[in-house]
DNA sequence: GCGACAG
DNA sequence: ATCTTGTCGC
């Protein structure tokens, strides 16, 4: 029988992304991106989808608009979703962004005023396989900016873990402090490696207390702003280590299954 | 066979 | 993503 549907399905993935990746803009498109304090700035955005544990088909999709620059909640929305596609490294975006796009349709009907000027996405942007990840996807589908956050590492070709990486984070002082993350040409990749691949890493600090260390963060471009803004943008939207709008998104959908689905696991006696 | 694998 | 409380450190 057809045995394998996750073959076809990865290379019918793989020339969408192949597609889409044409329409990614990777400079500043806004006014506010150009302000050195990012004047004219209201709104941030950040989406997550939380899963019950246990359960890697129904999950709720989250979406949270934060004011600018004091980043304090203007709207929320809380959605169960049912996903269906599998989730395979470097196809993350057909798992998750249809709801996230979803959630974006919502306010853009309901309260258009608050539309976010750009989104943080939970996961990577143009640092990707194929220089196509969540970030960019949900990027040109919405065709808002937005800017990829990830907290591990993806080991794209030319950048991995090694010795000289760890002594680079460990170089890193104060919130902010961050080093490009250069992927070897090779034919994925193609023209301009140099330019198209070129991430940062940063470290976000504490607001106001000294700078605390931490695991890094992985900064990269997903539509409509260039690397530096975003590495820029990022360290002004962080009160700890994950930049609020995706904190707060990811927070948000937790305790939304909390309530909703109260110990879905352990039988909790009357 | 071994390691890697955003969320 | 999720499995997991308290604990050590600044």
């Amino acid at each position: 029988m057809s045995a394998p549907p996750a073959e076809d399905l990865v290379r019918q993935w793989e020339s969408e992304q192949a597609c889409l990746r044409q329409q990614v803009v990777e400079e500043d498109t806004e006014d506010w991106q150009r302000s050195p304090d990012f004047s004219g700035l209201e709104r941030v955005g950040g989406v997550d989808l939380s899963f019950i544990k246990g359960d890697d088909i129904n999950a709720c999709a989250q979406l949270v608009v934060l004011s600018y620059p004091d980043l304090e909640v203007l709207y929320e929305d809380s959605q169960m979703v049912t996903l269906t596609a599998p989730y395979i490294a470097g196809f993350l975006a057909f798992r998750e962004t249809p709801f996230l796009l979803e959630a974006l349709q919502r306010l853009q009907e309901n309260q258009p005023t608050l539309l976010p000027q750009v989104v943080f996405v939970d996961g990577n942007g143009l640092f990707h396989y194929r220089e196509f990840g969540l970030a960019c996807h949900l990027g040109v589908l919405s065709g808002l900016p937005c800017v990829g956050v990830a907290k591990n590492l993806l080991q794209v070709q030319g950048v991995y873990k090694s010795e000289e990486h760890q002594s680079q984070i460990a170089a890193l002082q104060r919130g902010g402090d961050g080093f490009p993350l250069t992927a070897a040409s090779g034919k994925v990749l193609g023209k301009n490696v140099e330019k198209l691949l070129e991430m940062f890493l940063s470290v976000c600090r504490r607001l106001r207390s000294s700078d605390r260390s931490s695991k890094p963060v992985y900064v990269s471009v997903g539509h409509k702003i260039s690397l530096d803004t975003a590495v820029r943008l990022t360290h002004s939207c962080c009160r700890y280590r994950v930049p609020e709008p995706i904190r707060l998104a990811d927070c948000l959908s937790r305790e939304y299954l909390r309530v909703h689905f109260p110990a879905a696991d352990t039988g909790i006696k009357e």
